[in-house]
DNA sequence: CGTACCCTTGACGAAGTTCAAGGGGGGTGG
DNA sequence: CCACCCCCCTTGAACTTCGTCAAGGGTACG
């Protein structure tokens, strides 16, 4: 789901291309088909009863997106102007249907999201806005960066940051100006920074050994400033 | 995965027992089995890189419990004494293998659950203390009470209910006390609660007609007090 | 060149967490 | 059978983080 899955779209398809801010597929509407993000990027949200957005994943180039497979769960949107390539659903239940591996990695794939979201939420939970965004910084570099390059390119805006991270947008502003304070972060142009890891001055809270009975964990509670 | 699926395990299982306290499988570990829950309350927690709990469901009688296929992503733990139903996963594989129906059924599962997931963030992050609190009652009642009946049955701890909610468990107590004092809720004995749901005074934020171009939503906040 | 839109920064306030100190219930052992 | 003890729950009070409100600057694009 998040992670590449290029190999199952080796069979038919077709490239669409889609301007920023266009939506691709709605929350609520039937699942039709499975996308791979070409080149752009793409965001995958959802909205709570109230009206809440919140932002489930970024996808980049050769991620595979799928939003459901009877009725999409979530809505997914341009983040740039993006090329896609597009599955129909029939053609994926047919590799299912047909294939093995197809069948195990799409399951697998759920196992995986499903992980991914579950510890998510523990990290919105549990961990300070600052903590939660150099983590995003830091996730974002491992998926997107070259390696040797020390280059960041951050296409979303600060509102798409702030509802995956469960922040307001000025509390996002706020945390990038304050990495660009320190040096961590050099911004270069609009969206593309020059990022410098900072050695982490060490958790200074680390899990238990071995979580002598479970219910440990300190929860909760901010760091003292 | 929080649905019922009891159909997945007409063929070999046995049934075990587990203490209130005791754990049934561990986050981390290879995946060896399914459960599906025949009497009691069972809870399935993920741990962040710090420690931190954060229970991502409550399982009743009927429920599949499925932390994963190849290695578990998360802990399952028995809330009181309770019997499940186990299968070897080996046993799984084989129906995956054979039969397109659990092979289907496993998909659209993780599919919901998934959705399930991304939901129950977005009511984490948008909703107030107390918005959450009685949501988790009525979705609890939904899930637990027979029909007709008012009584309420929660056998897990406020710790338990707190790193559901995501909340301190003093502010749990204090929402319980709170809701027993507009007499929506009334004790009959620890953990058993007599529920009449209140006309919820109508959503007063409800979602846009029809979300104009998706950033929508006013965006958190709180409500005033 | 102008006009939106997005981003930044400041001040303030409120929700909910933390700290602290009792109550209560159930289980175990005497 | 009773008493003690441990753990959970409750309630109060103060504090902290982050969201809200507000105003101004930068950037992109028509």
């Amino acid at each position: 789901m998040i992670a590449g899955g290029t190999e199952l779209l080796k069979a038919e398809h077709r490239t669409l291309v889609f301007q920023k801010g266009q939506r691709i597929f709605q929350e609520g509407d039937p699942a039709e088909a499975i996308y791979v993000v070409q080149t752009g990027c793409v965001r995958l949200q959802v909205h709570d009863e109230q009206g809440g957005r919140h932002v489930v994943a970024f996808f980049f180039a050769g991620d595979l997106i799928c939003g459901g497979l009877s009725t999409y769960w979530a809505t997914a949107e341009a983040v740039t102007t993006c090329a896609l390539a597009r599955s129909s659903k029939a053609t994926l239940l047919q590799s299912i249907v047909r294939d093995l591996e197809t069948r195990t990695a799409m399951i697998a794939a759920s196992q995986q999201a499903l992980s991914n979201l579950a510890h998510h939420i523990s990290r919105l939970v549990h961990w300070s806005a600052a903590e939660r965004f150099s983590w995003f910084i830091q996730s974002m570099a491992k998926r997107t960066r070259k390696p040797g390059s020390d280059l960041l390119h951050l296409p979303m805006e600060r509102q798409d940051i702030a509802d995956f991270l469960a922040l307001a947008p000025e509390t996002v502003s706020r945390l990038f100006s304050q990495l660009e304070a320190t040096g961590e972060l050099v911004r270069v142009e609009p969206h593309h920074y020059r990022w410098s890891p900072q050695p982490r001055l060490a958790r200074n809270r680390q899990a238990e050994p071995a979580l002598p009975r479970s219910r440990a964990a300190p929860r909760s509670g901010r760091r003292s400033a």
